[in-house]
DNA sequence: ACGAAAACCCTACCACGGTAGGGTGGTCGA
DNA sequence: TCGACCACCCTACCGTGGTAGGGTTTTCGT
């Protein structure tokens, strides 16, 4: 999957709702490449940590934060050093956000209602210099849903109702040891049900399979 | 063995934020033992799911959603099947929310900015039957922020700057050549950096390093 | 100047994960 | 009744992952 390489610099999250930042913390490091993520509360906590540490590849900011809005943050990132890439996310369709946003320094604007994959390109656009800015600031957020599936049912998924059994403990982290004593078989057993669950879904690790499936929920 | 795991009931995300939803589901399926977390976009969607497959276990309701406030859901439900266990989940400081939750049948309701463990111990309580309503409805949001660690910061987690590095690409998935070749080292050095991060993670794998910081629980 | 700690290298050992290639018994639909 | 498929068992092989126990160099704080 996508290739990130070594040393490219971390993300910066800020958001002040610890699991919206667990969820975007874990796309960011899962989907988009990149080895450090850090978050932080607030803007200030999020200055505090540049000044500390360098400057991020890449900054995500929530709109609304608890100390103000993301803009004066934006403008202070700006007039700091203009470097950085700051991607701007919002919960709900303010007219004329997004042109704020893009005025005030920030390189992309995104919704929270979009779909990850819709976020992953916006992450990959602004990290290539680009910016992305979905709606043409008129076109006033399709209401549209784009619906994608977070949950995945393992017989769409072309697998036997053992082989989900499987699958789902091997998610939750278990060898197969437990898995098989769990479900009453032998190791070899779990073995071969893995084999054909990871050829499959074309990998060739269970940690692969982790890494591609984690965050969706397994419906059996 | 454990708890709630086989076939103890399902849990009900509803948010029309997906990245949300995300860390919602994730949170749920490793740190509070749900097998299966499904997840919803709105109102209609949740019910459409309830009617088709069974009564879940929990539901977790964001407060805002597309289709109008949680408020009707919640009466449906309440209408419908007492029995639910749903929480409400919102993001802003909205006074009387708690109350206006309660009234139409939630039985408790928790603030984006708690701290995860305030989460957890929140789906805890209601799953024993009891109710969680932080703040007794007049006392505002006590604007004391709840910040806590549940990011990965690789210094405040007692690790090194190279183990940082290294602990970034096990959770992406690589393996260990890979990291070698990445660090420009040997596979070797690879190995005993992660000898250091897994025992001072206290874990005994790499996939248990995975599961924990991205959220799939492995409780053994 | 000294000691501690980090980062790096090495050999060797063993458990686990995954593959290959065999076989059995059961269920289902043509 | 026959074939297809699923679930289950077995032995055997090998690559990777992780540990143990040696060692060198550089960095850094006191």
């Amino acid at each position: 999957m996508n290739e990130g390489d070594g040393h490219a610099g971390y993300a910066l999250v800020v958001d002040d709702h610890p699991l919206v930042m667990r969820g975007v913390a874990g796309y960011l490091s899962s989907h988009c490449g990149y080895a450090w993520v850090h978050c932080a509360a607030g803007g200030a906590e999020c200055l505090a940590w540049i000044a500390r540490h360098g400057q991020p590849e890449l900054v995500i900011v929530d709109f609304w934060l608890a100390d103000g809005s993301a803009l004066d943050l934006l403008k202070t990132l700006s007039a700091a050093r203009a470097a950085a890439n700051v991607l701007v996310m919002s919960g709900d369709d303010g007219v004329g956000i997004a042109s704020q946003v893009r005025a005030a320094g920030a390189r992309g604007f995104i919704h929270k209602n979009d779909p990850p994959e819709t976020f992953a390109r916006a992450v990959r656009a602004v990290r290539r210099g680009k910016t992305w800015f979905t709606d043409a600031d008129g076109q006033a957020a399709a209401p549209g849903r784009g619906r994608h599936p977070l949950q995945v049912s393992p017989v769409d998924l072309g697998l036997t109702r053992r082989q989900g059994e499987v699958l789902a403990m091997m998610l939750r982290g278990l060898p197969n040891k437990r898995i098989a004593s769990a479900l009453n078989v032998t190791e070899q057993t779990v073995k071969e049900h893995i084999t054909a669950i990871l050829q499959r879904l074309g990998v060739s690790n269970r940690i692969e399979v982790i890494t591609l499936l984690h965050g969706r929920a397994l419906r059996l």
